[in-house]
Parts: C-alpha cells; sequence; structure tokens
DNA sequence: ACTCTCCGTGGACGCCATCGACCTGAGCCT
DNA sequence: AGGCTCAGGTCGATGGCGTCCACGGAGAGT
C-alpha cells in the first residue's frame, strides 16, 4: 500500500468504471503495472468489489429507517447476526457498544413493508425491543473520503 | 424502466465493472442496445455513479460513529446542512424523524479523531447537542437488495 | 394504409485488456 | 566488490470490447 495504491483506491472510490488504461494515465503507470496493482488489491482485500450506486427510490425502496435491537440477556449475539442477515431489507448491520447491541439501516419500499419487518424482528429470539427512527430524506451516503495525501 | 432496465441496474449493482458485452450476454441484448440503456439509466439519475467497495480499515479509517445531532430551536437546517457536508469524515447524512434532526455515519481513523469531529459537531452554530455510539465492528455495508423480480 | 417514432441489430474501426518477454534496481550472500 | 534473485516495472502483440453509424421492424396515432 504506497502512494500509488492509495491513488488508485482513491480514483476507483469516485469512479469504479476507470479503464486501465485511464488509471495507468492519472497515475503515471503503464496499464499492465495498473491492472496487476489492482488485482492485487483485489485479491488482498482492499478492494472488496465494485458497486453501482443507484437512487434507492428509482428502484421501489423509498423508505429508509435505522433501527436499534437491545439483545436479551444471554442471547447469542452470533445467532442472531445469522438471523438478521437472511432479511434482505437490511443492508447495513453494526455491532454497537451501548445498550442497543446491533444499528440496523433497513430499506423498503413502504411504511406497511417496514411495520412488517419490525414485526419480525420483535419476533427474532434473543431480540428484546427494538427502536426504529425514520429517515424523512437522505442527504447523502456513502460519501467516499479523500484518502492518505490528495496532491499525488 | 422494464425488467431489462431491473435486470441491468441489479447486475451493476453486485459489480459495477461488468463489460456492456457481459451484461449484454446476461439480458440478451445486443452490446449497443445495453450502451444506451444504461446510458439512459445515467442521465436519467438512476445510477449515480459506481463506486470501489473498500475496506475502511485497509485506508486508515478505522472507526465508525454514529452520530445523532438535535437541533437548536429556531435554528436553519440547511445551514446545518452545510456545514455538515464540509466535514468529510461525515460519509452519510439523513434527516431524521423525532428528536435529533440528523444522524450521521462518520468515519475516523482513531478516537482521538472522533473526539475532534464531536468537538467540532457540538461547536457548529444550531447544534445543541450530540449524541455518539460507536461501531465495533462493521457485520455488514451497504448490501443491494435484489430488486424486482429476480428469476428474469 | 401510411408514417413517425422508438428501440433494437449488425458492421466497422480504433482503443483497451491482457499476456509474455525483457529490463532495471534493491537487497543479500559469498 | 561482484553477482544472484526477486519484485515490479516497460514494451509489443493480439483478440475482444466500446462505441459510432446506418439500417430495419413493431406499435401507435391520424
Amino acid at each position: 500500500m504506497d502512494a500509488i495504491d492509495l491513488s488508485l483506491v482513491d480514483l476507483l472510490r469516485s469512479n469504479a468504471r476507470l479503464s486501465y488504461a485511464e488509471l495507468a494515465r492519472q497515475v503515471g503507470l503503464s496499464a499492465p503495472a495498473v491492472h496487476e496493482r489492482v488485482g492485487k488489491l483485489e485479491s488482498s482485500g482492499v478492494v472488496r468489489g465494485y458497486r453501482a450506486d443507484v437512487a434507492p427510490e428509482a428502484i421501489g425502496l423509498g423508505v429508509t429507517a435505522l433501527i436499534g435491537i437491545v439483545e436479551d440477556s444471554g442471547a447469542d449475539s452470533d445467532d442472531m447476526l445469522e438471523s438478521l442477515r437472511v432479511l434482505p431489507e437490511i443492508e447495513s448491520c453494526y455491532f454497537m457498544a451501548g445498550v442497543e447491541s446491533f444499528l440496523l439501516k433497513a430499506r423498503v419500499g413502504t411504511i406497511a413493508e417496514l411495520e412488517q419487518l419490525i414485526v419480525r424482528l420483535n419476533r427474532t429470539p434473543g431480540v428484546a425491543s427494538t427502536r426504529t427512527a425514520i429517515a424523512l430524506s437522505t442527504k447523502w451516503e456513502n460519501r467516499p473520503q479523500p484518502v492518505g495525501p490528495p496532491a499525488a
């Protein structure tokens, strides 16, 4: 992970569809060199994948909610995790410090679907209680912050 | 937005670097047709961009926190938004229903940097109080949920 | 029925991805 | 010091891809 790798990561975070040739021009290497570096970044787990950033409302996911989960005393967090993982509406899942063990970001199409999700969560073994906060609007999300010395 | 567009969006959400030729094979159209469809999805705002998914710890962002902000009564939310927008550590910003007007997801390298961020937030005009919860680990994040009828 | 429009296909051409061979410099062993 | 080795780069070649263009068919409106 030298400065060139950081530049590559930065470039790919802002536009994952840049060609290797274009990346090469930006960092001042040849295309095969960039190809190899990016390959190593991928196989070492630094770059986990490439995602299109899609407007959620455009694909019928207009409701965003953040849900905190308090665990039963004695509940097994790993079991709970597996229960949460199978719910596709849960886009993100953080294990938190504090009373609420988990914080979920969920996206659904309608408030009715959100209600169903919350009911399902409360029925999940190990869940003592949930607390849901609805996002009225997403100002921005997953904004890549510049990394390392930006002026390469 | 027909079924083919949804398939394209789905494919690009799971791998944004797929070639047009490959996309074309998957959806049963020619490459130019796919190229045009994707171009329209981009210019209509459905596809907002393409991002590499990078392991945050690998680029020195090992600390994740979620911060709720309570506004002063009479504060201007738009002004506050602009104040928040210039803080690069804030990766996501939601305008919420509830006592806390904003919910931020921030990522920093160290707890000390988190402390500085919180201090800065509390000094920001319009901020009455903040509440910070630290994520001990990120189980998953921004998992794309399948959209539409998956069996195309 | 005619035509307009939308949306697709097929062909062409230049650029890109990717492989292999070779080069260079750093570090290390003798 | 000299030379081995290896990591990591450049260069050149080739096959596939991106992208532009002209053309064609289905469906709607008059």
